[in-house]
DNA sequence: CCTCCAAAAGCAACTTCTTCGCGTTAAGGT
DNA sequence: ACCTTAACGCGAAGAAGTTGCTTTTGGAGG
């Protein structure tokens, strides 16, 4: 016997809980914030408004899961042919998605929700796991610190969009490329 | 007449939004965090539930406010006579209560129910006045760029703390306090 | 292949929270 | 002292959240 996750993949609970997950996504996309509510997510998911309050218990941990799980997909960053060209492409990919009104939504989600701090080790995972893979083409991979890294360019920019997303000036995470590398020439 | 912020201090406002504020208070103190509701604060304030929702929408913009008012106060970092044991002290001081259980509790407080930016600006800000003022005690002040240092020293303690707030070494703010004083010294 | 077991979902009644209209009160200005 | 307006209290109606019990379902063992 294997460490599954919980059930098979294809048994009942692994159904209702797409279902449910689909349904949320389904209303964010289409919803206010305000508007999205446990009894409108289980009619949408087909299910009973208890099943979700017995599994998730309330409506923050339920969107805390989902929004976890858009972080839970490690997306290969690009590749420019450079560490420093990763570093800016990634760094401004991740201002402009994390710091867009649905991204920072999400992130307060997930943090807003979380009780057992699973949520949100995914999100510094998703984080780690996308500087890894960049440091991971340069050539002295072995040297770079990911935890230092997290805190140099990942930290101000979660920061930022967490406590003054509109004040982020443009090229700011130019900035923390730069200095970043500045720190640590190769 | 003056820009007082509502109304007079002594004003049926000013009373009714105190004592709501302090009933949360009361309630955090002795209440685990989701016994809190919003009938129970207003019993304890002596007002009815519906002045509360009228006054602040719903539970989480209140809890946002309250938690706000913790960080509204500036308070004097202590003085050590230099500028690396000003800091040293003042960093070793934010993880102890910011990270503390309690502590990370209102920063998401303050962030989940925050629809204006008011509030985690407040937090930005209670930041800021406490470098500036450490700050202002060296010789280079003027020199001293508050965001760095924001960057540098309050963006990943706030980061760790609230992403992954188990896990923060112990010595996290002297490694991060003797990093910044590396990259600018005096 | 059938039967049994446990975990999870459905159902329905109940409690609690939230919203809203309307009358009342109180603060500040004239 | 009176008037205006913003905010509160009250109570009813509606929506959300909770809970005990029954039913379904997927997996394990015979």
């Amino acid at each position: 016997m294997s460490t599954v996750s919980k059930a098979r993949p294809g048994g009942r609970s692994a159904r209702i809980q797409e279902a449910v997950h689909d349904a949320v996504r389904s209303l964010q996309a289409s919803s206010s914030r305000d508007a999205i509510t446990v009894p409108l997510i289980a009619a949408r998911a087909g299910v009973t408004p208890s099943t979700i309050y017995r599994r998730w218990g309330d409506l923050a941990a339920l969107l805390s899961d989902v929004a976890a799980d858009r972080f839970r997909t490690p997306e290969s960053p690009a590749e420019t042919g450079s560490l420093r060209g990763d570093l800016l492409a990634w760094a401004a990919q991740f201002i402009e998605e994390m710091g867009s009104t649905p991204g920072r939504g999400y992130i307060i989600d997930v943090v807003a929700g979380d009780s057992t701090g699973a949520n949100t080790g995914a999100c510094v995972n998703y984080a780690r796991s996308a500087l890894k893979e960049i440091f991971g083409r340069a050539p002295d991979a072995g040297l770079r610190d990911l935890e230092d890294a997290l805190d140099r360019l990942v930290a101000p920019m979660m920061y930022r969009i967490i406590f003054d997303s509109d004040r982020i000036p443009s090229g700011y995470s130019t900035t923390l490329v730069e200095r970043y590398l500045a720190a640590h020439p190769t």
